[in-house]
DNA sequence: CATCCGGCCGTAAACGTTTACAGAGCGCTG
DNA sequence: CAGCGCTCTGTAAACGTTTACGGCCGGATG
């Protein structure tokens, strides 16, 4: 197996020094036919620069990594198809870490950054951001955006932007939608409540009935994973045990799908005896029977500001910190109205600006 | 900003020659007390090695690129569920290039394998393997994994292992099937003909109602694009051309959704009225109302094979081109059986081993 | 005691670039 | 004609590793 032309190939070739060659190849100002001979030369060749070679000499790999929990979760589908363009369009290429959830996955990825095989990263841990991440982060020192929560103490060193959501709004969006249509008895269908969003949630739905006036009952709440047979479970458990209740409000789209399977399965109709709202409004949303009223936390949209605020720091330099909050909205659909008798789609938060 | 530490700077610390600590770094044998002294100041010195300057010397960069046309596409997350973890075990990281099935993008990747930034690439072109693309794959010289259609006349010099499915028999399943249950009026609403799947099932339709006895009609096939609204699209135009149509085969699960769609909007009960087949039996078919009957192509296990064939070659070095064919198997569910009437879903296909 | 051998270690080269620096050549000016 | 300054080019160092090679030192052997 021959080994491709290198800079020293070229020259030989071309009868100059591997200097004129890289100047001629980064359009460096040259005499005119040196550039002629240079390129002649390189063309007859097939010559391709070595991207390594290159790396080591400029310190950077123009490269930057995406770690998320799930590939599999639509939601970081969503955020990896906004993410990608904008990366390309910038010249750099894409990493995926899928670490299933893994802590210790996600402190690898983390502390991996100081191998400096990639320009930056964009993070967004299940478990929160521990003072494990935080020094990882500080001593990376390659600028880190992560998508969700963030402590307020970030040491000073730490090149780090932040893009979150409100899902404490977000969960009083979908409970003030349900109240309007008149249901009472809403349970509340989590995730486990040791990961950043499921905690969130869990206390938001707390705080959105107490705004409402209705009583907190712990009948009404299930905990297991934020997968769809997980969901279809905890949706049996709760209609078991509670039999009268009017709504189930889920804590991703995943889980709304079971339980929108178990009501078919025992012949209730949505949303007639019970109304279903997920969150996320992933792709799947739309795809369900009924459609699936679901609570926007803008993956799309934070996909996009996380990209957007790693490529300002890694082209402009330092400055500091930034947070970006995208705020969440509620999309009606089908398993809260019935067709025909729906508002209208996409309904903004009621909030200040 | 301070650089990290390097072998130099643990050298001087420790007291020894670069070349020491490499090797007492690479595990080789050296005297007890070196090793001690070595690992002492690097734990200190809190070193990390810097990847990019190892890639430069050993000539592999531990990385590994996937090309494909879509990442929205929950085929090709199906695929990268697969290769991710796979990849991991093996100790390389994961490179994702999503083209949006733009052919120069494609080989864009293709020729990019020159740079040497990745050890090896599976691709799915989407449309077809070019005489440009073989050139590419020569020239990269950097092992390739095709997942779709091969050239039957490749060069000696490539270095290109093949998986593939068979969609002829896929459709053949399918269009079995819609006999079987007693549908002679089958539509097919398919996807762009200068695509690979396009044209391969095109084809396969022909022949599939052939071997049935059944007529072709040109007034049967519609044309699009392999997404859900232009599913919807084509639904509706076949249905307002042939509103006696009993069945509708798509030529992917998105188009599917699509069909479905239309069919609810028109009041048209499925299966009663019209029966529908997807292809590609994604986690979506599983999600719609009623489900989805759809053709396996194996997405799972042709992302398994690639990743599988691509470490085999890296790992034991060049050995003669391999093809991985992975067969096809229909999934019944509710749209082409009332539950409760249904077979047992996932069918194997009928033909010999 | 001279010789040999084996185990460790340090020097230096190599991987393929980019770039600081200085020298060569040349035209212009005083 | 000396001197200056400009443009272009080549030499060499640097990025951070791995590794071939040879030297040194100790102990074992004749």
């Amino acid at each position: 197996m021959t080994e491709g032309p290198t800079i020293t190939t070229i020259a030989q070739r071309a009868g100059v020094s591997i200097a004129s060659v890289s100047r001629v190849l980064n359009g460096l100002p040259t005499r005119e036919d040196t550039v002629r001979r240079v390129m002649r030369a390189a063309d007859e060749l097939g010559y391709v620069p070595n991207s390594v070679a290159r790396s080591l000499r400029n310190r950077r790999t123009d490269q930057i990594a995406f770690a998320m929990a799930d590939i599999g979760n639509p939601v970081y589908v969503a955020m990896v198809r906004e993410i990608q363009p904008l990366l390309k369009e910038a010249g750099y290429r894409l990493l995926i870490h899928s670490t299933d959830g893994d802590a210790e996955d996600e402190l690898g990825v983390l502390r991996g950054l100081r191998e400096r095989y990639v320009d930056g990263l964009i993070i967004s841990p299940l478990r929160g951001v521990t003072e494990e991440h935080i020094e990882a982060i500080v001593a990376a020192r390659a600028p880190v955006v992560v998508i969700g929560a963030l402590p307020e103490d970030m040491p000073e060193g730490a090149l780090v932007d932040n893009v979150r959501t409100d899902s404490r709004t977000g969960v009083r969006l979908a409970l003030d939608h349900l109240h309007v249509i008149g249901r009472r008895r809403i349970g509340f269908l989590n995730g486990p409540l040791d990961t950043v969003p499921g905690a969130a949630r869990a206390a938001a739905y707390r705080e959105a009935l107490e705004a409402l006036g209705l009583p907190y009952d712990e009948d009404l709440v299930e905990v297991g994973d934020f997968y769809r047979d997980s969901g279809a479970r905890a949706a049996r458990a709760l209609l078991a045990r509670v039999p009268g209740v009017d709504a189930l409000m889920c804590a991703n789209d995943l889980i709304a799908l079971g339980a929108l399977d178990v009501l078919r399965e025992q012949g209730r109709d949505v949303p007639g005896d019970v109304a279903v709202v997920g969150m996320d409004d992933t792709d799947l949303a739309s795809v369900t029977w009924p459609t699936l009223t679901s609570v926007s936390l803008g993956s799309a949209e934070r996909g996009r500001a996380a990209a957007g605020l790693l490529l300002d720091r890694l082209q402009n330099g330092p400055r500091e910190p930034r947070v970006v909050v995208v705020r969440p909205s509620l999309t009606i659909r089908g398993s809260t109205t019935r067709p025909g008798t729906s508002p209208r789609a996409g309904t903004s938060p009621g909030g200040a600006r």
